[in-house]
DNA sequence: GGCTGGCAGTCGGTATCATCGACTGCCAAG
DNA sequence: CTTGGCAGTCGATGATACCGACTGCCAGCC
């Protein structure tokens, strides 16, 4: 029965150790039954959980116990215990790696990833959608960052006589397009001379350094000369192009998708929570640097006020990054209340990830 | 004093006349009222109302009236009446052209359009939230349909030696593209050729039309001739190329921007409600049709029930369209409670899609 | 020392009840 | 046709009491 309970002989160090061990069976289970029930769990539910033999007499004095240690609050006298985001924490710690998925969730992952195809953006987008369907919580997608593509195809199209548009092709299959405005006519032979130099300039570049790149100066074909003038405007494109590029290049205009968000108003019953995350969710570039907040911390879940945004208090992020041939390129996520299955969140979130990059390095 | 109730002499049609003048002005004061404090409003607020120079037993013997004639509704004995969508209806359409738009809301509707600039997309994203932002409610703008777009240029460029991305620049400025798979190697002047062909090809054609229209079969440069694989290669690259763009016309892919909906979660009190809401606002492509069977059935205004969506049981829209070169473009309109603010959402709309026309067209 | 059962005390949630207030419908009088 | 008055309905509010689920503490037992 009780052969859980050798005192540990390692020396205690400065800061307090980690948890006896029934104190922690006690808290997991807290933390389970909270997050089923949404009801502060009291020492009665906690005896009776399997796995912990003790009385509940027993229960409540490790629960004050964890109350000062600041895993456990009591919303009020005389009401069960609630896990802090410290409980959180120590609870999602402690099932790391046990993660395990559903039976029909991994099967909705197979035909997902099987049935995939087409373009990347669809993809992506698809991807937050089946994340969400899997959670029930919102999901997010980040796109692969532009600064790692490189060149592959540059060209400028004339629309009116004035405005012309800068589309350039990157290795993954993105594009990216600028409008470029004049001052004067520009003659469409010009604009596509300009694109052909532009091609050739940049052509294996990553977009930062197309900003700062020299392009040659002499005209790309040479059995068609061009007046000075029109050598003029052709530095003047370039120049407008670049311009351009290194503008986009220093906005992180990463791609996002988010799917699910009409799941978060199932998972608050205060319509003021709801629509304090909703307005983060809107501002997609917020969400993109809280992923990346997250694991430049080295973890994988951000616990409450671990997301160092205020009004995601009540929420609990769970991330990964996905590879593309070897190499980290994105990132996903889910972002339900800080009550949510963690277990279930973290496995589908492991699993999409991993399917994903596969997906993506296979092409 | 009662100088409004001449009896009309017009002949009693077979179905109900236009309203009496006082119950008229009674029902507009109920539409008023409720909207302003979202409370069952009774009699004797409405006899106070200005305007409403009778009696509060005057007004409750109309009120009968009008709850028989399914203008109003009662929650339950003795509580006060609410507006029925027939109710709402009169009073939107009694307040048709009375639009007039506060002096900070024109303003920043002033300064908006004074600052736009760039992107088409960034554009009418910025422009949903400014609706958005104007109203309180979630907005939506629907992008010009790419059918009246006609074909800029056109290039294939490889991404690896199988795949290949067919690029198609639009005239306003609009890039359509697809992903091409190809079951052998292909080189990248045969790639680059097929674009060359297409763009001669496909020029000033609409997508639809680039579907069907026959590209011509001789190299486009004699001076280099190619090899018969390669012009096989090239009507292989051609033919896909054109199928992509056919799925592409047919499924009709609006661009559609969907600003503020965090907003909708203040708009409703039960969470299920607003969860329902934005499960529909997730669904793009069923707002665009929403907007585009409102604005066919000739309305500028769905409320409840006669948005044909049952989930929007309790919202109305606010539709318009704007226009380019004197063309109906898109789309703009604003998704709110049926409850909503409609003097100052029908003007905020009428402005800001008349804004948007002028904006687009000067260019 | 640690675990247990028992006991007193706290406090939110719920049911009951009475009251209050805002309505309505009806009617007789102006 | 309008009006004031009146009786009646019904939700909202508040007081009261009770119940149930907890906790903390303590004495006793292993």
């Amino acid at each position: 029965m009780s052969d859980v309970t050798p005192p540990t002989d390692d020396p205690i160090g400065p800061e307090q150790r980690a948890l006896d061990a029934r104190k922690a069976t006690i808290l997991r289970a807290v933390v389970s039954e909270y997050i089923e029930t949404a009801q502060p769990v009291g020492s009665g539910h906690v005896a009776r959980a399997p796995g912990v033999n003790v009385s509940s007499a027993t229960v409540r004095n490790d629960m004050v116990s964890l109350e000062h240690e600041g895993f456990l609050q009591q919303p009020h006298t005389s009401a069960g215990r609630v896990p802090t985001d410290k409980g959180y924490r120590f609870f999602v710690d402690s099932l790391e790696g046990s993660a395990a998925l559903d039976a029909g969730d991994s099967k909705q992952i197979r035909t997902f990833f099987a049935e995939a195809h087409g373009e990347l953006e669809q993809m992506l987008a698809d991807t937050s959608r089946l994340l969400s369907s899997l959670t029930q919580y919102a999901a997010v997608v980040v796109g692969p960052p532009p600064e790692a593509a490189t060149v592959r195809s540059v060209q400028v199209v004339g629309l009116t006589s004035r405005v012309a548009l800068l589309v350039v092709v990157l290795s993954n299959g993105v594009i990216d397009k600028h409008t470029l405005e004049f001052d004067r006519d520009i003659d469409d032979v010009v604009l596509a001379a300009a694109g052909a130099r532009l091609a050739v300039g940049l052509a294996g570049l990553t977009l930062t350094a197309s900003a700062d790149a020299v392009v040659w100066n002499e005209p790309t074909d040479p059995a068609r000369p061009v007046g000075p003038e029109a050598v003029d405007d052709l530095t003047t494109i370039v120049r407008a192009a670049q311009a351009a590029l290194g503008g986009a290049a220093s906005r992180s205009s990463d791609q996002v998708y988010i799917g699910g968000t009409s799941r978060m108003a199932s998972a608050f019953d205060a319509v003021a929570t709801v629509s304090e995350v909703l307005q983060i969710l809107e501002q997609q570039y917020v969400v993109v640097t809280l992923l990346h907040d997250v694991l430049d911390r080295g973890l994988h879940v951000a616990i409450g006020t671990e997301t160092g945004m205020e009004p995601l208090a009540d929420c609990s992020v769970v991330v990964s990054t996905y590879e593309v041939e070897g190499e980290p390129a994105g990132s996903i996520g889910v972002l339900g209340p800080t009550r949510m299955n963690y277990n279930q969140a973290m496995a589908a979130v492991a699993v999409v990830s991993q399917r994903l990059s596969n997906r993506l390095t296979e092409g």
